[in-house]
RNA sequence: GGCUGGAUGGCAGAGUGGUCAUGUAGCGGACUGCAACUCCGCGUACGCCGGUUCGAUUCCGACUCCAGCCUCCA
């Protein structure tokens, strides 16, 4: 089965067809970094992971840019308010944005281009844009985009320009030709952040930097362009504008929108003030859950962050870890690799899980099988049935998810929050006594040997209350948290 | 008001013109000193009204409700 994307375009799954052969030239819109990423940002940065390593898995040559906005009013409004220069701001929240992908399983995108490293690039796609009429100076010294002579301008969001000049919504600000107009070059005091232009001095406005950088690095037409499900428009949008009409030609052959995430059933917005930031998350919920949660809904559905939901996320992956504990890791006499993916080929339910991802990148489905999956490996297990070619099947396609690549053993013993995304040793967090939890399983053997029951079951209950399970299997006797 | 997309079992969430989603929670049983893990079994799901059809949750139309965007936001 070929590759279908659903397209914000034309609204409906397309075969994707690449411009050259095998090769994907994409582009997702990145983070204005004036504060930490929250769940949102986390949604968009996890599934168009999982959906460039899958790409990857199947072969094709993916060229991956996400940009990060370095300069916006925002960020001049946050440094100000904490009386730092901006540049520090933005270096700060970067570093912490890269510990969160870290922490989430994100990798970098190939190139990470920033709008502070693009201003020429900014500059020349503005100047193409004033030549050709498509934009003009204003008498406030800010630079606007002529939307009027655009006809295809609402293509992609849908919206009738003419509506649009109705709507009451529009900024109409006197400088403007026309409300709909908007800022390619903002003009700013001298002295204030920014850099010379023909048009003075001042900074680029927030939608022209990704026409210049994706240009600049995938060329005028390129194949994907993703976002956050309120970039249609006018980001979007914009861009279309701004590209089509500086290059000639057409911008980007499918947009790809990932879907918005509610908190406990209301709009998340930077207004309403609920969202919660992914260091925030990562303090209750262990990051690979949290990986899970984004990935076991289809990208564009919404999704409701809710405690009930990320603990059914929780449940979710432990079935997956418990399927192949014992049986795949360093604490295993078993060492299993997973299958390359050459490999797993011939097999049925890696077949049903690219049928899944070729099919608009259906992770919830490829989710479902992995769990089906795993079913299966429990039943031989009990069966005494082979189950070593299926676990290499299980890990090899949570590998291409991005998802159980760790060994189940450190799983199972990562201590959630407490400022921490470490994976725990033995020592006993929130213990007073200081012994360790394997202190604590040998006197309670000792205690079981003796048939004490009592002793055995109060040590049980002790771990217990600091969120440790105990597990006899056989002669040893296991641990992991709740 | 305009533009999109939805409505599936307690909950989450795929999918399909006609025998099964799956997971999770719950219940019963097996296993266990007690547990955990695991296994086996159970529960008459497809918003409402029409239409097409031998047959519709799935296709078509109306209706109701919900969400996103139209304003900073991924």
């Amino acid at each position: 089965m070929a590759l279908q994307i659903y397209n914000t375009l034309h609204r409906r799954k397309e075969p994707f067809r690449p411009i050259e052969p095998g090769k994907i030239r994409m582009y997702v819109c990145g983070i204005t970094v004036y504060d930490y990423c929250h769940i949102g940002h986390a949604r968009v940065m996890v599934c168009f992971d999982a959906i460039v390593r899958y790409l990857r898995s199947q072969g094709w040559d993916v060229t991956y840019v996400r940009n990060i906005t370095d300069i916006d009013d925002k960020i001049l409004n946050r440094a100000s308010e904490n009386g730092e220069p901006f540049d520090a701001l933005t270096a700060r929240m970067i570093d912490a944005m890269h510990a969160d992908e870290r922490a989430l399983g994100v990798l970098p995108p190939d190139i990470e281009p920033r709008a502070t490293g693009h201003i020429d690039d900014i500059l020349d796609m503005i100047g193409t844009l004033v030549d050709g009429h498509y934009a003009y100076a204003a008498d406030n010294g800010d630079v606007y985009y002529r939307v009027r002579r655009f006809p295809d301008y609402g293509k992609l969001s849908g919206k009738n320009p003419d509506e649009l000049l109705a709507g009451a919504r529009v900024d109409p600000d006197a400088a403007k030709e026309d409300p709909r107009d908007f800022a390619l070059w903002k003009s700013a005091a001298l002295g204030t952040v920014g850099w010379p232009s023909p048009w003075g001095w001042g900074r680029p406005g927030w939608h022209i930097e990704c026409s210049a950088m994706s240009t600049c690095h995938l060329g005028a037409t390129f194949d994907i362009h993703g976002g956050g499900p309120d970039l249609p428009f006018p980001h979007h949008e914009n861009e279309i504008a701004q590209s089509e009409a500086a290059t000639g030609k057409p911008y980007v052959h499918c947009w790809m929108h990932a879907g918005p995430v509610r908190v406990d059933d209301e709009k998340m917005s930077k207004s309403l003030g609920n969202f919660f930031t992914i260091r925030e998350v990562l303090e209750k919920y262990n990051p690979e859950v949290v990986r899970f949660f984004l990935l076991s809904s289809h990208y564009r559905s919404p999704i409701n962050y809710s405690e009930a939901n990320l603990r059914e996320a929780k449940a979710g992956l432990d079935g997956l870890y418990f399927a192949i504990r014992g049986k795949i890791g360093r604490d295993t006499s078993v060492a299993i690799a997973p299958f390359a993916v050459e490999e797993m080929r011939g097999n049925a339910y890696f077949q049903r899980f690219v049928q899944a991802m070729e099919d608009d990148f259906n992770t919830r489905e490829a989710i479902t099988l992995m769990q089906e999956l795993a079913g299966s490996i429990n039943h031989c297990a009990r069966a005494g049935e082979d189950w070593s070619q299926q676990v290499r099947v299980l890990v090899g396609i949570g590998a291409t998810l991005g998802i159980l690549q760790q060994d189940p053993e450190d799983y199972f013993k990562t201590c959630v929050g407490q400022g921490g995304l470490t994976a725990g040793g033995s020592a006993l967090v929130g213990f007073e006594s200081g012994l360790t939890v394997d202190q604590l399983i040998t006197e309670r053997n000792q205690a079981r040997a003796n048939r004490n029951f009592a002793s055995a079951d109060a040590i049980r209950d002790q771990l217990k209350a600091a969120g440790i399970v105990l597990e006899d299997s056989g002669k040893e006797t296991r641990w992991r948290r709740e």
